[in-house]
DNA sequence: ACGGGCGTCTTTTTT
DNA sequence: AGACGCCCGT
């Protein structure tokens, strides 16, 4: 076996330099799983470097599996004591050894979003501030933005003491935090904070972990948060032999805490870190990579590099005007069975993307009509349908009795006459003892001021609970979760509704059975923990159906990182779509958005396809957009319109732009033309248009940066200066055009 | 305790 | 358009 055949000079240095920091930038396309792959190989067949004594951080757990069956194709060994996995699920293992010691039970469970929803909402109750001033959702990515930055609680509130909505902020991270525990409950993000935690107050365990992973290795750098870089840096700080590879143009995550920076923070972290290069594509055509290129280079704040290929020009990149998403997901889906049809490709060569999962639903609608096999990642979320939470919570309070926020959701589900007044008797008892809520309703009599009804009901749930618990021990988690549904009366309970609704409940939790199924065969160990933490810490890719062979796939650009299609279709590419309109005026988040562009035009292969609509129906309301501006950075000798027969109006319209433009896609054209409104209505199209200068009675002069519904209803949205941006129907508002 | 109905709000990407 | 929360009647 030799590690180094068919890779390219870089590709073997950087699989080569086994020893001190290594920085691998790689460019979409280059190669960077496959030198990973050998580079593992290498050190164990090489330099005798034990499996055990790898650590390996990839993106999803998909991406590790498959790092892990190559390398056992390569080596023709089992790699089982390679640890290879996410930053999460790694923790998770660190954390299940030893997180006593941070006061935690071994069996503490994971919560997920839903679940530090209904905290948060607790907290903001419980510390009785006014929740108009503290939304739900930006607590929790306040709270996760401090966790990143590794800032506890008690810092947040010294630090702003003085003012007292950020010290409000920091008391209710402290309440979430503090019921978290009592719970026994971590969030994604104190997986990586508390196993950081655990390492900073426990030297014997770190020096455990350093010794153990003398080499490691990350894989999408540029997208991990500055606490996964302490993690690293934590482990890797006595051998130095950390090695990562990251392309920093395909940064798409810096809304979740994602810091390029750490980047530049390596090199200092590693002085005599060596940095290698990899700038050969070898995924796409010359017209996909150079239409990539362009665009990426209108990002002002990025290195600039030299992505190049061997391969030929290929065909042109095809976009397509359509009128609205329903003609636009008509056409993708035409083409599909026009190219399967003709050029021999299969249905799994074919991959949808769009900016936000909403839009997937008239694609779907398009597909199954015309009977094509599709997939969806993400979007659909198995996982967070109603029925599979119900079951999932009670095999958390089973395996974890202190999860409260578990007990709530099931204690009723389904009904048995325990109701809201009652569960709430039981919390303020258990307010003044601190026991969970399950402990306490082991004693039932003891908690005061419950009707006779109530405490009997209880009972009979708390002996449920227990009878759960107690075969848990005796039970695979398949059998365990058949048991809990037929005792629970579950499924009965559905079939009564007779709804096509009901049938599909069933039917997934039929599936969420064959899940746990799956599972037991697969997984090595067979824990309920284990199987909890699994489903939970699984990424939107690693929740597809693998079991789907021959399908199109469809999914949010997020999602399509690190994969590759022979034909991609970028939908949807207009501004306020994509970019997303929030975007559009900051800086950094329209660099972002591009990033995210770039991501999307590098996953093609053989062709690329980019589709925008005149009108959209978004949020309930029908909408004009321009084309997107990402589509103007390309060059137009690398596209080709595709006209349609129904589309020869539009093309004379289009011809005659041309010739009064001059060009279509040189310069900003598109962003202050006119707003195109459907062919049909061409005769009541007004001039209000993006960009259009106004004078408003009271308001004085502004821009319009928005347009949205037709005729009567036409609604503009004006920037004035210093007066900021509003909304204004067309029909009523005293405006004119200047 | 429970369910229906009405009004309000919000609009991203996800481990 | 759709989710969510709140209120009221049973």
């Amino acid at each position: 076996m030799n590690c180094l055949e068919g890779l390219n000079d870089k590709q073997k240095e950087a699989v080569m330099k086994t020893e001190g920091a290594t920085l691998i930038l790689a460019g979409a396309g280059s190669g960077k799983t496959r030198v990973l792959t050998h580079r593992i190989a290498y050190l164990i067949t090489e330099k005798g470097v034990r499996p055990n004594n790898i650590l390996a951080l990839t993106f999803t757990n998909k991406a590790a599996k498959e790092m892990k069956e190559r390398i056992e194709n390569l080596l023709q060994m089992n790699t089982y004591s390679l640890w290879a996995g996410t930053f999460h699920s790694i923790c998770v293992r660190i954390l299940r050894r030893d997180i006593e010691r941070l006061g935690y039970n071994t069996n503490f469970v994971i919560f997920d979003y839903t679940d530090q929803k209904t905290v948060v909402k607790n907290c903001i109750k419980e510390l009785d501030v006014n929740p108009k001033h503290y939304e739900v959702k930006s607590m929790i990515s306040f709270i996760s933005n401090q966790k990143n930055k590794l800032t506890s609680p008690q810092e947040y509130i010294k630090e702003f003491f003085g003012d007292f909505r950020e010290r409000q902020k920091g008391e209710i991270y402290e309440l979430y935090q503090s019921k978290l525990k009592s719970n026994n409950a971590l969030d994604f993000d104190d997986l990586i904070t508390k196993t950081i935690e655990l390492f900073i107050n426990n030297e014997d365990i770190l020096d455990y972990y350093q010794e153990k992973f003398r080499y490691i290795l990350v894989d999408e750098y540029q997208d991990t948060n500055s606490a996964q870089y302490e993690l690293i840096r934590l482990i890797g700080k006595k051998y130095k032999n950390v090695c990562v590879v990251g392309d920093a143009d395909q940064s798409i995550y810096g809304w979740r805490g994602a810091d390029i920076s750490n980047i530049l923070e390596f090199e200092k972290e590693y002085t005599n870190s060596k940095i290698i290069k990899l700038e050969q594509n070898y995924r796409s055509t010359k017209n996909i990579l150079n239409a990539a290129n362009y665009v990426i280079d209108n990002n002002m704040n990025r290195k600039k590099k030299n992505l190049w290929t061997e391969q030929e020009d290929g065909k042109p990149l095809c976009l397509y005007n359509a009128e609205s998403e329903l003609q636009e997901a008509s056409f993708v889906v035409d083409r599909i069975q026009n190219i399967r049809d003709i050029e021999n490709y299969f249905y799994k060569d074919f991959c949808i993307l769009y900016r936000t999962n909403a839009q997937s639903r008239i694609l779907e609608e398009m597909l199954i009509k015309r009977n094509i096999p599709y997939k969806i990642v993400g979007g659909l979320k198995f996982y967070d349908r109603k029925e599979i939470k119900d079951i999932v919570a009670y095999l958390r309070l089973i395996q974890n009795p202190l999860d409260d926020v578990s007990f709530k959701r099931i204690v009723n589900t389904p009904k048995r006459g325990i109701g809201l007044k009652t569960v709430e008797k039981v919390q303020d008892y258990c307010n003044n003892t601190g026991e969970s809520l399950y402990s306490a309703i082991l004693d039932v009599q003891d908690i005061g001021g419950l009707s006779k009804g109530a405490i009997a009901k209880l009972e009979k749930f708390s002996l449920l609970i227990s009878k759960f618990i107690a075969m848990k021990e005796i039970m695979g988690v398949k059998e365990l979760i058949e048991a809990i549904i037929n005792d629970i009366g579950y499924i009965k309970e559905l079939e009564e509704q007779q709804t096509l609704e009901a049938e599909s409940r069933i039917e997934n939790i039929k599936e969420f059975i064959s899940v746990a199924v799956n599972y037991e065969e697969n997984e090595g160990e067979k824990s309920l923990e284990d199987f909890l933490a699994n489903i939970s810490l699984l990424s939107d890719i690693d929740k597809t159906d693998e079991t789907v062979n021959n399908s199109v796939t469809l999914m949010t650009f997020h999602s399509s990182k690190g994969l590759e299609f022979p034909i991609v279709f970028m939908t949807g590419m207009e501004e306020n779509v994509f970019p997303l309109s929030r975007a559009i005026f900051e800086d950094d988040e329209l660099e972002e958005e591009r990033r995210l562009c770039y991501v999307g035009i590098t996953r093609a292969e053989k062709q690329l396809f980019l589709t925008h609509t005149d009108r959209r129906m978004l949020h309930g309301k029908s909408q004009f957009n321009a084309p997107s501006r990402f589509l103007e950075e390309i060059p137009r000798n690398l596209i080709e319109e595709y006209l349609g027969e129904k589309a020869n109006k539009r093309k004379q319209i289009r011809e005659g732009m041309k010739k009064q433009e001059g060009k279509l896609f040189k310069g900003h054209v598109y962003r202050h033309e006119t707003i195109k409104p459907a062919i049909n209505d061409i005769e009541n199209s007004t001039n209000i248009a993006i960009g259009t200068k106004v004078n408003h009675k009271v308001w004085g002069i502004g821009t319009i940066v928005q347009v949205k519904g037709e005729g009567e209803k036409t609604e503009v949205t004006v920037a004035f200066k210093n007066k900021g941006i509003k909304k204004l129907m067309l029909s009523f508002a005293p405006i004119e055009i200047i």
